[in-house]
DNA sequence: AATGAATGAGCTTTCATTCAT
DNA sequence: AATGAATGAAAGCTCATTCAT
């Protein structure tokens, strides 16, 4: 069920130096867990190097012997980040597939987990979220341009597969085109992903549906485009 | 029909100086223009002032003697910028009046031409596309805070009358919930305009919709999304 | 009585244009006012020339157009102040004649109107003073070069002649070096004048003389140094 | 004997940055002189951060590492110089009580014992002096306040003890205020200094006593204001 | 392997002064 | 005479990166 892309994305070479593969694991999560906090809270550009090594307790010098650059620690982090992602998103569809052994519900049970991955995923690591964010933007498309794979591209194949599946189960509409359905599902995701992560997002997001989100995690906002999504593709 | 929002927002104190109100209509646009493209391609946190006077032609200290800071000349551009987009929004919000009275399609047809309209704008100007996805960061949260107001709240007042209309003409489900509607419907619209804009979100479109995209600018693209939406909304 | 060096004085050529000479005497003395005030609170240096023909109400052009540069004002506003100085000076010399015909008290008596003088002067013009201290300073040197005379030529020699009188009156020591009195008594006289005048000199004369010069205007104080300088040149 | 004051003045925080104090004892010296020359012969506003850097040859990078800011430097200056002054001072003190243990003179054997330290100190340290003068300019004001203690503290108390001893004596009038007293004899002593290390003070002395002060010292212009104060105080 | 002092290019911003109108 | 937009040298300060220890 994983697809090969996966594993091969694994087998990249890692953005750090192998010094930094070595090196104790309680000092390289702290050392992580720092980077993420500045670069999320300030952007890639604003961030300061030093003021990480410093956060977290080792030296600059320190600091390049494991990465070689700014840039190659902010893929790093990038990279453990996405790794996470990935796994909360092959749970999903494994937990889909196993619930749906009928394939009843297809594309919009996936869908349905998927945005409560997200969310969770969000809150858990809003840092992370904002970094991606951060990732998307112009200025830093050379940067982004060195990830060697991209996540658009598991999730991809995963709308594929799942979309795939759904049709010869006869719960979509055959002629739905899956290319501009997988689009679809994903733009709603990942703005909702961002909403419980940024600040801009979270204001935006309170704006077009009002302050219930808050009340209830964004389960009434989940339920409602779900069932827009149910309707929008099922057949007849 | 045009709601008191759009007014107001007009006689926001600028966050340009008086001087700047005063010059040249041609050194203050080829100035934003530079602008616009220095803060597009680098991120307002990498972009220099003194590049954009130099190739502007002006001096910094003319700069300086326009814009109180680097963050006030950016300010000053998302709000031309908003001004621009504004009116596409409230040009396509008429049109679709004017052609559909009859109700015949609401909140379909509008969001169908809120669909062109992005990405004819974001084709036209994809650096200040650019520069609102930047002040979506995290890291320029402090900054964006000081728009006085905010694209959304129009965007989502236009969306809650066209939706009222649609369900008072029976084109659409009643029990729809108007919030999260027009927050399914933005979600869709924010990333398929950012798509005809960054480097990053195009690539990803063309990852999930495929090399189609580019040959019949979206078209095809537009038409599933349509269709999808006018299924979602549709009662019965 | 009045000293050569006074009407001398009165001749140097100003330091203003010949444009400043012309203006509307309101203009001139709010120019002024606003230099002083400039000058005074953020010393020569860190003044902001621009600044001070906004707050007049006058364009920079018109600065200087009055005045070749920010020195050139600088020094108009000593200038001014000083004529002020001295006439306050040559009151008080005149003042100690008339009411001490018989010469009974003499330098003793000037200086206790010098000190009145300055204080109450230091009291209505607390900037001007606090321009001179700035003046007196090793940075402003080259610009104090400039002076043409010294306000210190005028006092020396009013001390001069007083002494000289009371050594004829008999009423101090003959022995009395008349350039080392004079020294003493003006090095007592500055001070006390700072004392009144700026923030720094004003609390060193707290934590030496307690918050009493508060409360009676420094008059117990004046009466103790007079005291004291009395007893200093007392013959016998 | 040394005044509590003193001892608690030591313990303040430092004005600079941990890493200055542990840098080689020369740099640390060079650095610091070539800051009091640009300092005293430009004045704080004018003085420059990357000139000192370059005289003193080290990066302006390395000058930021020990010192938060321009002004850090500045206080710094300024606390390295009152330590010396502190000294000074306390040495005078110290041989006035040991040569003087019947108290047969004690006040004005302490100021004319400090009006040599002064003198002596003002010589050396011309630049320091410059210094201090600068700083008790009211455009430095916001900055010497964050001086934490004052050397007038200092000074006072060191009068206060003399005169109490002194007036225990009886080598001294007892109804003479002892703060007035302070205040007369502390005006004389920074003028004087101030004579010795400024251009503009050395200037005025000359004005007022003379050339005769180059050419003995100014022994001779010591020796009449010691004579006027032994008078000033003296009983009977 | 680790340290952290040192570096210096580069950035934003200020302001005395000029000059076309 | 008056205006005020324009100028640009210069200043304080930041921070990614290097390297001697």
């Amino acid at each position: 069920m994983i697809p090969p892309d996966i594993d091969s994305a694994a087998e990249w070479p890692p953005f750090y130096k192998a010094t930094f593969g070595k090196i104790d694991e309680e000092r390289k999560r702290l050392l992580l867990e720092m980077a993420v906090a500045e670069f999320a809270q300030k952007g890639f550009n604003a961030a300061n190097i030093n003021e990480i090594a410093k956060r977290s307790g080792i030296s600059i010098g320190s600091m390049y012997s494991y990465f070689e650059s700014k840039e190659a620690l902010f893929l790093t982090i990038i990279d453990e980040g996405y790794r996470v992602l990935r796994e909360a998103l092959t749970e999903a569809e494994a937990a889909t597939e196993a619930s749906d052994k009928a394939g009843a519900e297809g594309i919009v049970s996936l869908f349905a987990r998927l945005l409560h991955s997200s969310r969770d995923y969000a809150r858990k690591y809003p840092e992370l979220t904002q970094i991606y964010l951060d990732a998307t933007t112009q200025g830093l498309a050379p940067l982004s341009g060195r990830l060697s794979y991209r996540l658009e591209t598991i999730t991809a194949s995963l709308y594929q597969r799942s979309i795939a599946a759904s049709k010869a189960a006869g719960t979509i509409r055959q002629e739905l085109d899956a290319g501009a359905l997988a689009f679809y599902l994903d733009n709603l995701l990942i703005v909702f992903q961002f909403s419980f992560a940024s600040d801009y997002y979270r204001d935006r997001m309170r704006i077009f549906a009002g302050d219930s989100v808050d009340a209830d995690d964004g389960e009434g906002l989940i339920a409602s485009l779900v069932d827009l999504v149910r309707r929008s593709v099922a057949p007849g």
